[in-house]
DNA sequence: GGAAGTACCTACATTTTGGTAAGTGTTCAG
DNA sequence: CTGAACACTTACCAAAATGTAGGTACTTCC
């Protein structure tokens, strides 16, 4: 059960300072909502994860592993072993922000069609 | 340039190539799925816009509307009058995906209690 | 012994993004 | 006559995001 405190404003994304914000921008980073929505299948490897999410860099798929985490939307377990062995898996909260992305961006691949899909390579 | 194909490939948004990876960064970028929740209670002008979204520059409103109506998400109506009178509306594809954003959004919202809610911090 | 795989990190360079400030042309309020 | 509002646009510049390449420490495979 969440409830608000009082002694906090109540969160509110169009306010420019509000922490929602900051959460809401790590999610829809360029490959936050991916690493969650692919964490939805299960306990991932870091390079199970590299795989799956194409065209993702290492050093991407680290910084991105390491906010998510801070956020409290992963977590990631370090079998100590020799070959490194390490993986993720969605915590309570990424869980509920992962099925929310998902329906988000699944929506788009299922309506792909009815969007202008322009190549739109014009810069500015 | 495949758009109305009936044997399109299915789109998939872990395929760097899919154009859904396009419209699925304008709707996540910084301002567009905060642009398309707004709209949610309805036409709205420019100014309108920017006062509602807190912190965002004019240049980014303006860039932010070509994109989301190039992608067929809003529409954008002059009404040709002398001092400027221009309103933004959600299409039907972009109320599906603004009311898809705004659980995202209103999740995180309700429960940021729950979320490590850390200052930004780069990595680099 | 050499190559490849694991899970990263770091430095460096580039690309992209976004803010600021100024300009446009018209109208209205004071 | 002055300034503000409207809906933008453009130029310029700084900041942020991201890619590349290399390194680490160890092991297994051939």
């Amino acid at each position: 059960m969440q409830q608000t405190d009082p002694a906090l404003p109540v969160a509110d994304v169009f306010n420019a300072d509000c922490p929602s914000r900051m959460i809401l921008s790590h999610v829809s980073s360029r490959w936050g909502g991916l690493v969650l929505v692919a964490l939805r299948d299960g306990r991932l490897r870091f390079s199970e994860l590299r795989r799956r999410i194409g065209g993702i860099s290492e050093r991407m798929l680290a910084q991105t592993l390491q906010v998510l985490e801070a956020d409290g939307l992963i977590s990631r377990r370090d079998h100590g072993e020799v070959p490194p062995r390490v993986d993720y898996c969605l915590t309570e909260a990424g869980e509920a922000i992962a099925i929310r992305y998902f329906e988000l961006a699944h929506w788009i691949e299922a309506n792909l069609s009815r969007l202008g899909t322009q190549p739109a390579q014009s810069g500015d």
